[in-house]
DNA sequence: ATTCGATGCTCAATCGATTGAGCAAACTTG
DNA sequence: CAAGTTTGCTCAATCGATTGAGCATCGAAT
């Protein structure tokens, strides 16, 4: 790598400023006001360090100070809307704190969400959150044995507050708007199919309870086959659909959108039988409404989320368990 | 922030492991078969390490040792499938590399950009990736200045090597595919309508003389306000189209997805009159396919551009031209 | 003229890990 | 058994910035 200009430092700069490094060091970390220094020193400093495209050592600078002001994320993926967001919102609401966000992306392996962790404290990260880590409570018995504070979102742990979506409440929502629709449209009462996740998820089981929730409120019954619970992909929902052709009309609730484009794929499959499906998802997509089918998807509240983490930030509560956050339903 | 708990050091291990700091420095940076010590002590040391919940202080090891292995990225969003692409594949392909990767996503501003640029310079980043930095130039020009590399990616700089997408070529073949399918579908041959973007983007303007390109192949004029690119929003795209109705088969060449939500929106209130719209996008999305008169995508090939990327780390090249990495047609 | 408080700056210890140099004990070799 | 080698470990300087303490100098007040 470049080493051919050894980074410029305070003492090159003490040395061109002829003053003392600690004078350089106080101009250039704004506190030379305090510490009485000369205007005309610091302007000279600051001339000379612009010149010399002086960028402070991090490293150096937090090693002596007792703060760090980092704050670290993990999230499984990038390249989805939700979590995107949710990495967004997250670094920007922490530079709006003056926090150092350093976010990084653990692909769903639970070992590499672990050294990512560790990685994060090592950085004398302040708070790290575990976001929809699979394991949150390995995390959060490292973080706590190195003093620093860990919050879980989208997922819940036992070992650490957590943010997570008000999964039920949603999911029973949208259940209802999908039986609604399915009555008016399709003048059918039945039991929809739940596509996608996984029941020993968290979230999936909660949805799914809610699922059963609307269900019981109209007293319908579910038969067992009717919960398609076994995996995320796109792939994995159009192969469970793939031996359902819908002899009659139909409703599907959809788990995620990386399900839902597989049940697209089958619906857009089906030929004539395609006008007597309707289906509703639990997250949200821009070209969702679009979807020839789709009656609404659920929008988990991320600002809300993001604002009530940051909230518990600092803050030491004994309190474990999670805050529910609302989900927003949106309707086609 | 929680102060309870001083984070364990090699000094509290050597207390405890009646070892001297160096030792235990030695051991837990691995490097204690080269210096010769004893088996049982790494051992020794090992086992508390564990106990005690230590985890390396990143700073002060960083701060002695003459390479960090972070490398730099920032992004200009998260919330997007191309930059998320980007980001995620990142972050693995410098994990498989031994580098330590941090992204920050700077939210298209100019300002925010080169601070973080700056930041990551700060924490000492060996090579410094902006991509679809607006001003890249700024960026390169400071990173030399700290002798730090850096690669531009997405968008082209003139300071430092570039890896970008065949804008020119990529938007000629989907301004063909258009015009295929308008003649074949509406047996109607015409200009296209460009829309989205800005022109004063270097993306935006390749693109456009591939939409040029294209007509020119085929000997069609493109009246002035055929040219629609004030802006990348969805309202953006929407706005400028609502004073159009057509009265007749057309043609669209959208310019990313964010404005094809705005294009759809627009499609979607047309009435009758949609079924003689075709449009293709510069940009992917997974349910592209499954709107109605979308007839193509183009994907960029994050993957090879980031291989591009990593290729040039490291490497001392004098050039400064782009590289261009070919795109991928996707017909629906 | 002495005392006092500003003013403007420097000294030197420190943060925690790394690493070249060096030292004692144990073991080989001739 | 002396000389040389290997083994196992420790010392102390170092990375670059921060910060409490301290030291002159100067003008004002007594």
């Amino acid at each position: 790598m470049g080493n051919e200009t050894k980074r410029t430092t305070i003492y090159d700069i003490a040395v061109l400023a002829q003053a003392s490094p600690s004078a350089v060091s106080a101009v250039l970390n704004g506190s030379w006001q305090k510490r009485r220094l000369s205007k005309s020193l610091a302007e000279r400093v600051l001339r000379i360090a612009e010149q010399e495209g002086y960028a402070v050592n991090a490293q150096a600078s937090l090693l002596r100070r007792e703060r760090s002001h980092i704050i670290g994320m993990i999230v499984p993926k990038y390249d989805n809307r939700y979590f995107g967001h949710i990495a967004e919102q997250f670094e920007a609401m922490a530079r709006d704190r003056n926090l150092f966000p350093v976010v990084t992306c653990t692909q769903r392996d639970p070992e590499l969400e672990f050294e990512a962790a560790k990685e994060l404290v090592s950085y004398q990260a302040e708070c790290l959150i575990s976001t929809g880590a699979t394991d949150p409570d390995r995390i959060s018995a490292f973080c706590k044995a190195s003093g620093v504070q860990s919050i879980n979102l989208d997922l819940p742990g036992t070992l650490a507050p957590s943010v997570i979506s008000d999964n039920y409440s949603a999911a029973r929502d949208l259940t209802h708007l999908i039986m609604d629709r399915c009555a008016s449209d399709l003048g059918w009462t039945g039991p929809l199919r739940f596509v996608g996740g996984r029941r020993e998820d968290h979230n999936t089981s909660a949805r799914i309870a809610g699922f059963e929730a609307a269900h019981a409120d109209r007293g319908i019954a579910i038969p067992e086959d009717h919960i398609m619970a076994q995996g995320y992909s796109a792939q994995t929902a159009r192969l469970l659909l793939d031996d359902f052709t819908p002899d009659g009309p139909t409703g599907l609730f959809v788990n995620s959108t990386i399900s839902l484009e597989g049940v697209v794929q089958w619906h857009a499959g089906l030929g004539e039988a395609r006008t007597f499906v309707r289906y509703g998802c639990f997250d949200f997509d821009p070209f969702g409404s679009f979807l020839p089918g789709n009656v609404g998807m659920v929008e988990q509240d991320v600002g809300q989320m993001l604002k009530r983490a940051f909230e518990l930030i600092g803050v030491k509560t004994g309190a474990k368990e999670a805050t529910l956050v609302p989900c927003r339903l949106v309707k086609f």
